[in-house]
RNA sequence: GCGCCCAUCGUCUAGCGGUCCAGGACGCCGCCCUUUCACGGCGGAAACAGGGGUUCGAUUCCCCUUGGGCGCGCCA
């Protein structure tokens, strides 16, 4: 049997991080076992979906590299499959028309808090003779879920999971208006759709029970459930804005990769063994269902961004600077080096890399360590570096250019031996005459190793910097 | 309130009755490397929520307590 898993968020926001490591594990179950993941829109509810949520969606997961297979389904158009349905269990007698109002639900529902019941819809039009319905009420249709019994739920991670009927009522399918509600349309789009395996937040597992309901008076296989539990937030309460339940869009924003995010998330509530860097590869082959933690995980940046800058590390530089030029439209000063990067400062880009990435986190450092690079002069000099720039190490750096300007070959290891000898001449140590020097041309003090930078520059410009500085 | 889920270092986790005075990773603290910042190397502090059982033996099994989380809509 071939294993069809699904991706199923409502357009009501952006896709955020919980949403897309949902979708991660449907995407690595369904590829790790030659399956499919299907992406369906639920977008019944008519008021809160929009089409920029389903745009960032779908952007979303593209930039992720989870790609769906097949057509994107969109729930609402299904209406018409869902309504058939229910009618079909009002045939059968396994539903009913309740024409309770919402007064009356909602004195019900008071009613069976304060008694400390756990049903809260009594079922009163269960039996009751359509006869005595109420004129001009539009009814809705409800399950007719069994009264005694339970409904158990064999879930993947969850393991056996219990209800006793009687703590649960007859949900409705159908609104009064003949729309499906979510607990219907789910089962009948995951059953149409030919969803073998369900994966998704746990804090679907109550609903679990209800579907399960539904799957049993249509006489439906139940598809292999998997709740996987939450992500928190660092002080492990619900994740909010304020710590990471933000959309995957602003981590493109941050600098970090999408392999890098897509190995932070599966390590959050999966493990295998000691493991902790998986290449896409690795991960499809190594990810199953047994190994996911029932625990919840906090959301942690420090961890995010040691992985993000493993990964920059770890990349070759060619690529790296093509992920740099992909992601450049969402970084800080991104724009500004974009409109720069011609042929030349590429080259240049290229040749400071392995400096550059060894200090990376995120692309943005990227952006920010390489500065001295596409920045115009004058340059701009920060506070740290304008310190170091005091009247003697002018006066060092002003010596220093007429040996540098001697040099006939210029290449790091020119450079290097040109700075140290003059060290040496001056009985100074390396780093006093390398730290001015490096303010100088890069107006920052943290930037790669002083003879790269030189040597990058080119002998031109790097004399015209310091020039500048004297 | 009712129902359900969860509980190992600060964090992510390994552990599936003895191999655990509990292992790895991130973070933190030292030291080394070093022209800065990093990277890298070495070392360190740091956890089985509490209480009952079961067992020759519990981090591992059961129960309770406590603490978290989720759900309880004609939202999804």
């Amino acid at each position: 049997m071939t294993v069809v898993t699904r991706f199923a968020p409502s357009p009501t926001g952006f896709l955020h991080i919980g949403g897309a490591r949902t979708a991660l594990f449907n995407w690595l179950y369904a590829r790790g076992r030659g399956g499919k993941m299907l992406l369906r829109i639920e977008d019944t509810d008519r008021e809160r979906s929009t089409q920029a949520a389903i745009d960032a969606i779908l952007d979303g997961l593209s930039w992720l590299g989870l790609q769906w297979d097949g057509e994107v389904v969109y729930q609402f158009s299904r209406a018409a499959r869902h309504r058939e349905v229910a009618e079909q269990l009002l045939a059968a007698g396994r539903a009913y028309r309740c024409y309770a109002s919402p007064e009356e639900l909602a004195q019900m529902r008071e009613e069976a808090r304060a008694a400390g019941r756990a049903k809260l819809y009594d079922g009163r039009w269960r039996d009751r003779d359509p006869a005595d319905a109420p004129p001009g009420v539009k009814p809705v249709i409800r399950l007719k879920a069994p009264l005694t019994g339970e409904t158990v739920i064999e879930d993947a991670v969850q393991g056996r999971v219990v209800w006793k009927n009687e703590d649960l009522d007859d949900i409705v399918l159908l609104r009064s208006d003949g729309t499906p509600t979510y607990m219907h349309a789910v089962v009948v789009d995951d059953h149409d759709m030919g969803v073998t395996h369900i994966i998704r937040g746990d804090d679907h597992l109550t609903n679990a029970a209800r579907q399960k309901q539904i799957y049993d008076a249509l006489g439906w296989p139940v598809p292999v459930m998997a709740h996987i539990p939450l992500i928190h937030g660092p002080d492990g309460s619900k994740l909010s804005k304020r710590h990471g339940a933000l959309g995957v869009d602003a981590y493109r924003s941050m600098g970090y990769l999408p392999a890098a995010l897509r190995n932070y998330l599966v390590r959050l509530g999966w493990s295998h063994g000691d493991q902790e860097i998986f290449s896409t590869e690795e991960m499809v082959a190594a990810f199953d269902l047994a190994q996911i933690g029932r625990s919840p995980a906090r959301f942690d940046f420090a961890k995010l961004e040691n992985i993000n800058g493993h990964y920059i590390r770890a990349s070759a530089d060619k690529d790296l600077l093509a992920e740099l030029e992909r992601a450049l439209p969402y970084l800080r000063n991104g724009a500004t080096l974009a409109a720069r990067l011609t042929p030349d400062l590429r080259a240049k880009f290229l040749a400071a890399m392995p400096g550059l990435k060894e200090r990376a986190k995120t692309l943005n450092d990227l952006v920010e360590g390489s500065r001295f690079l596409w920045t115009t002069r004058p340059i701009d000099i920060d506070d740290k570096a304008k310190a170091l720039l005091t009247d003697d190490a002018r006066q060092t750096i002003r010596e220093l250019v007429k040996d540098l300007a001697a040099i006939d070959t210029w290449t790091a290891a020119t450079i290097e031996a040109a700075l140290r000898a003059f060290a040496e001449r001056t009985q100074a140590k390396l780093g006093q005459v390398a730290q001015p020097v490096r303010a100088a041309l890069t107006g920052r003090t943290t930037s790669p190793g002083i003879f790269d930078v030189l040597a990058v520059l080119g002998r031109e410009e790097s004399l015209a910097r310091l020039n500048d500085q004297v």
